[in-house]
DNA sequence: TTGTAGGCGTTATCAC
DNA sequence: GTGATAACGCCTACAA
C-alpha cells in the first residue's frame, strides 16, 4: 500500500477513500468534521508518512511558513539572541526563520521592506530595535495582511503588535543600586536617538530626581553602541567638570570602553570608579572586574514574538508586553572610596 | 491597460500577445528565443511591474529561493559574520536567508535536517563548522538533489562543495611569530574534537618542530571553545611543569580566559606571558591588553559559499577553496623577559 | 459532514 | 521559435 515518491494529498485521499478536501480538513484540524472520518484519515497519513508540502499550501494561501527577522544591524550578540529566541518560539512547528537586514538611513527602506514581503511572503515578522520604532513599518504589514510583533520599550502598539522591556524601570532600579551604595556624582552613557536609549534615561533621571541629586550637562556624555563611542565617552565624563565616582552606560559595549578609558587615566575599577551596563551580554562577565550589568529578556521576548505570530488570535495578547530586565551583580561596583 | 491585483505571468501574456511559456523562457533567459519576442515581452515586464510569483516558482521548481544556514551553536560572531557573508553573497538577487540551528549530538541529526530539507526546500544550504566535518550530511543533500557548500579547514569534499581556511598555515605563521620574538616554552590552547582545532594543533606542533622546540605534553591544554574552559586551560598551562612564555589560543575566547587566568596568578600580561588568539573578535581589540589573534576570512568564506551554490555552473568551483587567515598584531605580545 | 470544480502562478512536455 | 495543455500540491467556494 505505498506509493511512489512523497505522498501526497491525493494519496491519502485515494487510499482513505475520502476526498481531498477532507484530507485538508483534517491537516487543518477543521471543526466540522466526524470524529471518525478524522481518526480514520490520520491514520493513513500516519502510515504512509505523509507531510504536507509547504511549497503548494505557500501558494494556495499566499504566505510562507516562515517568520522573518528584519532588523537594522544590532550587534552580534543581540541578533543572535533574538534568532534563538524565534526559534524556540517555532520549534516542533513546521514554522522555519528567516533574516532580512535593511538599512534604517536608506530612503528606500520601507520599499525594500514592501520588495521583500512581497517576495517572501513570510507568515509575520519580527521587527528588532531601532526599526521596530518606525511606524510606517507596522502600516506596510498591515496593509499587505503581514502580522508582525515589534520588540521595543515602549507601548508604541496595540499589544498583541509589541513584545517590551521595561527599560526605564530597570535602569531606575541600577542608578538606585548606585544611589544606595553612596554614590552620589553618577555619570550616564546613553545610546544614540531612539526610543529604549530614550527609555533608560529617564529611568536614570528619575532615580537621581528622587535622590535629590542634580544631574548636570557634564554627568552625561552621548555614545553610538559601539566600543569605541563608550571609551570616548568615559573619557569625556572622567576629564569633565568633575569625575563621577561611578557611571551607567547604556549597553555593555560602552560600558567595557568606560573601563577602557579609565584605565587609560589610570583609575582602577571599581575603586576608583563603579559601572554598570546593560545587556548582560556573555562578555561581561569575562573581563576583568567583570561587569555589573542589567540583564535584558531578549531571547524571552524573542520567544514571545514568535509565538504570538503562529498562535494567531488564541494567543494572549498579553504575552511578552511587560518582560523585566533584572540587575546582574558583579564586581565592577562598589561603595564610592571616600578621597 | 492596468491590471488588477499583482500581474501575473498570465497578464504578462496577454498583453505581449504570447504564451505563458514564451513569458517563462524571457524570465529564465532561454536561449531558443527570438530577439524580438524577448525585447517586446521585456518591455511588457518593465510597463506592467511585473515580478514573478517565488511560492509558484517554488511550487513547480520543487525548490525555494533560500538558501539555508545550517549551523550547531557555533559563538554568536561567529555565526552574524556567516549570515553576513551570504547576505552579501545573494544581496541584490531574489534569494533570502534561512538560519536552522541542529544538535550535534542528537542521534536523529540526519533525519532532522532531512525533515528540514524536504520541508523547506531550500535551493542551497551552508554547513558551518563543525557540522559541516558530517559526510553523512553532504551525502544527505546529494541525495535530496539539495545544493550545499561546506565552511572546512581540510579538503574533505569537491572544490565546489567547499569553502576554506588555511587554519594550519596561520597558526603555523603565528607561532614562528613567537618564535621569531624570542619565546622558547610556548603552550597551545587547544579546540574540542574536530578537524579545524586539529588543524590548529598541526600548524603549532609543524612550528615548533621546526624551530626545533620539544613539545611536551604539559605544554598543551584542551578547552572547548568558551571562555570558562580558556581560564581553565589558562591556569592549567601557568601551573604546570614550566610556566610558558607564550600561549597561542585556538580562538579569542580562549585566549581571553587565559588572559584572566594570568591575572589570577599575578601575572601581567603580556610582559610576564604573551598571548594570541584565534578569530579577531570584534572584542579582541576592545579588551586591555588589546589581543594579538588570527584574522579568520568567516565574511568572505560565507560569501564564496552563498555565490557558489547561486552561481550554478558558471560558477569557479574554486571560488574561496583557499581563503587566507593574517596575524592582526596588537598588545599583547612582546619577546620574552629575561628573568 | 462531505465532495466537486476551480484557482493559486509558475514550469515541463510535446506538439506545431 | 512558439504555444496548448498538463502538472506542481494545496485551499476556497459552492454544492450536495
Amino acid at each position: 500500500m505505498t506509493v511512489n515518491g512523497k505522498p501526497t494529498i491525493n494519496d491519502v485521499a485515494r487510499i482513505a477513500k475520502v476526498s481531498k478536501k477532507t484530507v485538508s480538513r483534517v491537516i487543518n484540524k477543521s471543526p466540522l468534521l466526524s470524529e471518525k472520518t478524522r481518526v480514520q484519515v490520520e491514520q493513513v497519513i500516519a502510515d504512509i508518512g505523509y507531510v504536507p508540502n509547504p511549497q503548494a499550501r505557500a501558494l494556495a494561501l499566499r504566505r510562507n511558513f516562515i517568520i522573518a527577522a528584519i532588523h537594522d544591524n544590532p550587534n552580534a550578540q543581540f541578533l543572535v539572541n533574538v534568532q534563538q529566541g524565534i526559534l524556540e518560539g517555532i520549534a516542533g512547528t513546521e514554522f522555519g526563520l528567516m533574516v532580512e537586514p535593511v538599512d534604517r538611513n536608506s530612503p528606500t527602506i520601507v520599499d525594500d521592506i514592501r520588495g521583500f514581503l512581497e517576495r517572501q511572503r513570510p507568515y509575520g515578522v519580527v521587527f528588532l530595535p531601532p526599526i521596530s520604532e518606525n511606524d510606517e513599518l507596522a502600516s506596510l504589514c498591515d496593509s499587505l495582511g503581514t502580522k508582525y510583533v515589534r520588540m521595543v520599550s515602549r507601548e508604541l502598539d496595540k499589544p498583541e503588535h509589541i513584545v517590551m522591556s521595561n527599560d526605564r524601570e530597570a535602569v531606575y532600579g541600577a542608578v538606585k543600586h548606585l544611589i544606595a551604595m553612596g554614590h552620589e556624582k553618577i555619570g550616564f552613557i546613553e545610546g544614540p536617538d531612539s526610543l529604549s536609549p530614550a527609555e533608560r534615561r529617564a529611568g536614570y533621571e528619575q532615580a537621581m530626581e528622587e535622590a535629590g541629586l542634580p544631574v548636570h550637562d557634564w554627568m552625561i556624555a552621548k555614545g553610538r553602541y559601539t566600543f569605541e563611542s563608550g571609551v570616548e565617552a568615559g573619557l569625556a565624563l572622567i576629564d569633565g567638570e568633575a569625575r563621577p565616582t561611578a557611571i551607567f552606560a547604556s549597553n555593555d559595549e560602552m560600558a567595557i570602553g568606560a573601563v577602557i578609558a579609565a584605565r587609560r587615566r589610570g583609575i582602577e575599577i571599581p575603586r576608583g570608579l563603579s559601572i554598570i551596563g546593560f545587556d548582560d551580554t556573555p562578555l561581561s562577565s569575562h573581563i576583568w572586574p567583570s561587569l555589573t550589568t542589567v540583564r535584558w529578556p531578549i531571547v524571552e521576548m524573542a520567544k514571545a514574538a514568535a509565538t504570538k505570530i503562529i498562535g494567531g488570535e488564541e494567543a494572549d495578547p498579553n504575552l511578552g508586553v511587560k518582560l523585566s530586565s533584572t540587575l546582574m551583580e558583579r564586581d565592577s561596583v562598589v561603595p564610592p572610596s571616600r578621597v
